[in-house]
DNA sequence: ATGAGAACGGAACGTATAGTATCGTAATGT
DNA sequence: ACATTACGATACTATACGTTCCGTTCTCAT
């Protein structure tokens, strides 16, 4: 159980193997991928036992759920203006997916949720926040009317997002972020067309 | 081994074995998604002996790959005129993957091809195959002067796919067709603003 | 101090599945 | 007829998830 019925007695969950848990797994996502990722590996790296793992996570799930939620997310940026903080912040994103290869546990992730109702009430929550950054960015143009208000914010984000966010989990390919600038220019300039018709 | 040393002699394959093997893996993928699917519910399903199986696909990820390749693929539209081809083919594209659940199978595929060289050359050239008609559609355009010369036609086909790439395989969501007109039009007009600035 | 409670690492266990091997049988070409 | 190969069925090996026990260690309450 997680929770021990009295919280101030016995001995404590060590937080020292929680964390080796979380860095180990981690690591062997990066190395070898989701479906190579045994919970007795995880264990062997953290220097644990496999009991200790399934006390704090119901099963491996959870388990990458977690640590990849332990990754660096976007931090916001607000200079004033659009182009400037999409630009800014996408060049981060690409930083990070392009440092951290556990990004390639997002599309295992992705194709499992379907079917898998207990690992999406799990991933989603991550999932939205880690987008939280951009649709601030973009609330912000809406207000200063950098964007009209009757702009699609959600269609805005996958604009943006969406041509980088190809690249960078189907053809896998390194992206260079020069392509950041133009990719952005694009999508502004063809929400803007679109809505200077109505 | 898959090819026999002479062809002409014993029992040949039974091709009707050959396809109850791919439907009942389309079948059990749709239903239960890719983590969940069995060899043996494969064998059990298509009424037939594993080895049956293994004869003809040396592991589970190549009869996973051979029954998402068998799924209809695009067919090529033209019209002469660009947007019209590439909402004629998104449109298709969006009802392709909304009639067939097999399509959640892509991301689980996509994230484990990083880690394994095997399922990468097995995965690519399905993957780029699918993709032709819309890159000949932008090939077209672009001889027709509809798209510059200098276009990154990549980075077009980028464009417009990732958006809607973005909301099927991430958010998970339904999408209505209605937006594949939009979307093509705000990835084209952005691609021209761009151009005619140099 | 001492004892209760809980987590610790380690190891054994049960179940499920990938993949291999072997059975007797069925189908094809020579 | 005979050689050859595939067939469905079944048994087998190896691996890995997840559970359960062990003796030990840590922390708090008394």
């Amino acid at each position: 159980m997680p929770s021990p019925g009295n919280p101030s007695a016995g001995r404590p969950r060590s937080e020292e193997a929680h964390q080796a848990i979380l860095n180990a797994t981690v690591e062997l996502l990066a190395e070898q991928g989701y479906s190579a990722l045994t919970v007795e590996g995880v264990a062997t790296r953290a220097g644990v036992g496999k009991a200790t793992i399934y006390r704090r996570w119901s099963s491996k799930l959870p388990l990458v759920v977690e640590a990849f939620s332990q990754l660096p997310s976007l931090e916001e940026v607000d200079t004033g203006d659009l182009v400037n903080d999409l630009e800014k912040m996408l060049r981060e994103y690409l930083h990070l997916f392009h440092a951290s290869p556990l990004a390639a546990v997002l599309p295992s992730l992705i194709g499992e949720r379907r079917h898998n109702p207990e690992l999406s009430e799990l991933l989603d929550p991550v999932l939205r926040g880690r987008r939280q950054p951009l649709n601030r960015a973009l609330e912000r143009a809406q207000e200063r009317g950098e964007l009209r208000a009757d702009v699609d914010l959600e269609l805005a984000a996958d604009l943006i997002v969406g041509p980088i966010a190809v690249r960078l989990f189907f053809s896998g390919a390194k992206i260079h972020p020069r392509i950041v600038g133009p990719v952005v220019q694009m999508a502004l300039d063809g929400l803007r067309a679109v809505n200077s018709e109505g």
